[in-house]
DNA sequence: TATGAATGAGGTTTCATTCAT
DNA sequence: TATGAATGAAACCTCATTCAT
């Protein structure tokens, strides 16, 4: 019986694997809207009847997708320790996103179904859905509150470099798992690591003078600067020819960093 | 007669727009899904037929508010001169968003339209939309390769960039007609902009060792760096070299951490 | 529009009456749990969906009938007036007798779909019902109660005869819309009255003696009868002449009331 | 292997009963419709396949119930004894009413079973259900004639006596078992015939003019009755012929009423 | 043109019953 | 025998779309 118990229990287990596996599929294929059941047994080659054995009804199989993916992703996120680190605050950072770039390009099929249809299926999901992302978005928030008081962080809006990081990445990795981007998880680490750093991370030291970016004059000052910023707000009408990559140039180990917006 | 029918003509236009605006807000409550043709002529006042004297269908009157809001948000955007700029690039770069952004902001009801449901509808439209992205993107990529060709933009996977930073925009304009961000078009474009400029703009003259962001140890090197600050507002065509190493290393021996986070 | 407008509620309501009718016939021939919506509009000659724009779902049809056919039912029941009767109480009982077989002989079908499914539906429906009932009963209790008082009706416990009474009639009801009984609402109201007025009205004076019913030895003795009253829940010998009409008589003549069935 | 074949039998007899218990209960509280097979499996601690081994389906073991339950009650009722009766006809009437009151009250799911649901299951058990009536209105009426031709039961169309005696009796018992009647089996047979008696039973020796209950006046007259009341218990095996109506009768015109039971 | 009743395809879900273990 | 997972027929109900007025 136990043995049995067992055996039956297991096999259950693996038959609703299958199921979500195959659901997964459909889902990412046509979307949680365009998917019917029959769409999930047919490709899981099981009566009807038999997915009701498993998920309450489609939702509950759609839920239990997300819920699923959500969970492994928090699970790459670690805090990120500052007041002993055993690795550099950024290397933690960095490794954080490696994990969630790693993860969701092994499972396409996940993030699209999180991606795509996760919001607007009714109102408890809405729910759900939202809190995962304030959660996220608040441990995001502390983190850069941090980062910002031991001056890893540069100052700003957190709830808009927030914003920014989380969206671009979301679009990042559905680029890429659509192929539209650098599939791999450590090359695509290092590029969003590239533009975090820059402007996330706080800039380098001062002696610098470094245009505002909001438009507005900065005060600060470097061999006598930002003087004009008011007239032109913006950027010089440079004219030096860097960046000597060209085309669709993924150069990750080009030194030379073409003109950046700051400086320092 | 023609009276009468240019009267008629105008009394049609306005009945469409009537209905376009009473479906955009329904859309934008409860998604496309979750919308019904009668929740769009209920609220419209108009008996059901009458939808389908002005749209052939659900999806129609749907695609014609994406089509619009798409139109005018292209319109928002202009090519960046940077042959004979009467504005530096930066500026207008700065514009082209702070237009997209009080755009966004004025009809939240689009953006709701276009960011929640966009995706999923079904081939023909995914067809659609993934067509107005790949132009935005290819649009933003020239953009990007001329920055880069002219040191404004850093080097990097251009692929990555445009992503991040369209990801990031989208986020942030969904959160802000939420009211989790900045509703201001101005303050939400120039947090946005300092995002940018340190991300994607060319970063500042070297001078400075900067920590790897790809984890490796850098002794970033630049040789004279903001000279220019002043045309360029701060943006110095550095040339050095930086990051000569290798591996999947972190920021080792890199004990200054760069400036505050206020920049100034 | 207003022509037009009250042509199509005319339509409309004839419409739902023709569906009502045919969901009368189906539920009375094969029960409400063995009657489809589709066996309906089939009969009915409508598409399916068409039901759901005069009814809410089965449940409401089923409900729409009964309801219907309890409220007709209601109609047929006046108060017996007793204070100043224009007709003697036995007529008025007689006539609502009458009315309630006349209509449920002319509606079979709606008398089927009461008796037979009208329980065990779901939890509301049987609130309703048991309401109907409970309605109905106390009416007749309180009927009875005057009845007992003005010495019309004999002693006994009235919860039982109302039980009697009811269930008599719904039984016979059945059986006559079956055909297994007087099917002619008059010959079957003599009958009913015949079974009530010797069980339910007060029996004829003493005089003589009477067998106990209840299988004891009667210790009832005549003339000197309801001595014992109190005891045996009997009933006054009240005297008042009451009625002393012709025609559709009631117990004209008939002063004396009796003791208790059981006498004494 | 006889022993433990014998072992096995009662095993399996329990096994069976214990399942006809447990669905009993379920299909008093839900009714038919309302209970699944998992509710009587749940309720019985089995697995669902092992209700099938008892039971070719959910409808056979609601028929099991009920056929049982019929049996017993049929097992209630004696014939009557008129010709060498050694106890007085109505004592024996009393007494299978006794029996049945003592039965349903005993078993009300089984009484709810059947007074609920056995109607509209399906054509053949409709039949049956028509079955078990037609031999207990049959058994009835022959009673009822017996006690007709010997003066122990007043004229009338016997059919309707029939009906309104048995459905009384099914709406009391339901009303009993409900609460909301006397549950005592002997009160409530006390109070039934009472009903009975005054209504189906000979009435007392006429001398007395009573209303018609028909609604027109009538004078009856009956030639001297209740003389053996002592024997008879009251009613007089009056064997004179009254009531001139043979069989099915229906002698609504008949003047003479068959000593009417409250008569006078 | 405007209306809104009618349509029916399509999806969801239940549950009685079967069957491999 | 007992089990309970699997089955799939059958019912329900919605809603986009058509069409007669």
């Amino acid at each position: 019986m136990t043995r049995r118990g067992a055996a039956r229990e297991a096999q259950k287990r693996r038959r609703r694997e299958h199921l979500l596996a195959c659901a997964r599929e459909v889902f990412a294929e046509r979307g949680y809207h365009g998917t019917s059941v029959d769409d999930i047994v047919r490709r899981a080659g099981v009566a009807r009847g038999t997915f009701y054995l498993y998920f309450a009804d489609r939702r509950a199989a759609f839920e239990a997708l997300v819920d699923d993916f959500f969970a492994r992703l928090t699970g790459c996120i670690r805090s990120i320790d500052v007041a002993h680190p055993t690795e550099p605050p950024v290397s933690q950072l960095r490794a954080n996103l490696q994990r969630v770039c790693a993860l969701a390009l092994s499972e396409p099929a996940s993030l699209q179904c999180v991606l795509r249809d996760a919001s607007g299926l009714d109102v408890e999901f809405d729910r759900k859905l939202a809190a995962f992302y304030r959660g996220l978005y608040r441990f995001l928030d502390e983190s850069l509150e941090v980062g910002q008081r031991i001056g890893l962080v540069r100052s700003g809006d957190r709830r808009v470099m927030v914003a920014l990081a989380v969206g671009g990445l979301k679009q990042i990795l559905a680029d890429a798992v659509r192929g539209e981007a650098p599939a791999d998880a450590d090359a695509l680490t290092d590029e969003i690591m590239r533009f975090l750093s820059a402007g996330l991370l706080a800039p380098p030291p001062p002696g610098v003078e470094r245009e505002r970016c909001d438009g507005s004059a900065a005060t600060t000052r470097s061999e006598g600067a930002a003087r004009h910023a008011k007239e032109t707000r913006g950027i010089a009408k440079s004219t030096g020819s860097r960046g000597s990559d060209p085309g669709e140039s993924r150069q990750p180990k080009n030194p030379r960093r073409a003109a950046g917006s700051g400086s320092s």
